[in-house]
DNA sequence: CCTGTTTATGTCAAATTCGGCATATTCAAA
DNA sequence: TTTGAATATGCCGAATTTGACATAAACAGG
């Protein structure tokens, strides 16, 4: 899970401000970038769960399907506004999102 | 405290897309602007915790004074991101952020 | 009342993010 | 392998957000 995480940063090319390299980050970048990286992961896997397609989710909050893939990419280009309205569209309640960001687990 | 809010909305002039009264919001425009709001006014309370000015906060993020007033006061044009690199400059944990969404009380 | 400090409000050009669009890539079904 | 749907990537002008600066308003001590 958090291999997950670190390959989608070494990917991405992630503005550090001054540092590229992401181990040299201060702790309130990190915790930034982790915050992000939770909300886009669930994003994806809220999409999947309700067999939804970029293009449909992107359509009802009027976007577009290219941002939703960079949304889902984790991509640094995307404002964490439009990652919670694409996660709140999808069903998820604050209480959901204060779920995941204190990291318990998704109740069934 | 829902009272709060509700007067935040009325005196800023947040857009709500069509509908001018914030009463006509979708269940997800209204969690959208709650967790905005939530997350502000956690903002507020936390620098005043710790005795810092507005413009202390503003240059440890490299923002300016103005943009945390109006940050603080909901201002609809202060993105999230800025909101939550704020709050993390604080003190605030990912964790703790989360407990704020779930409407949990902070620990003393 | 003054006076200095903090916060609020408005404006500006620069930077970032936006939706839209084209196109490449991936993937699964036939 | 071919075909079609879904996703990824790159670029564009438009819209939004940015830090900065000025200045007003609110507040507290003397």
């Amino acid at each position: 899970m958090d291999k997950k995480k670190r390959q989608q940063l070494e990917e991405k090319g992630f503005k550090s401000g001054s540092a590229a390299d992401f181990l040299e980050l201060t702790p309130e970048e990190e915790a930034y970038i982790d915050i992000r990286l939770d909300i886009s992961n669930m994003v994806k896997s809220q999409r999947a769960k309700r067999g939804w397609t970029q293009e449909q989710l992107a359509r009802v909050i009027g976007s577009s399907q290219s941002r939703i893939a960079k949304l889902e990419g984790g991509d640094p280009g995307i404002s964490m506004d439009l990652m919670i309205k694409a996660l709140l569209r999808l069903g998820t309640s604050k209480k959901q999102l204060g779920r995941l960001l204190k990291g318990e687990p998704e109740p069934a």
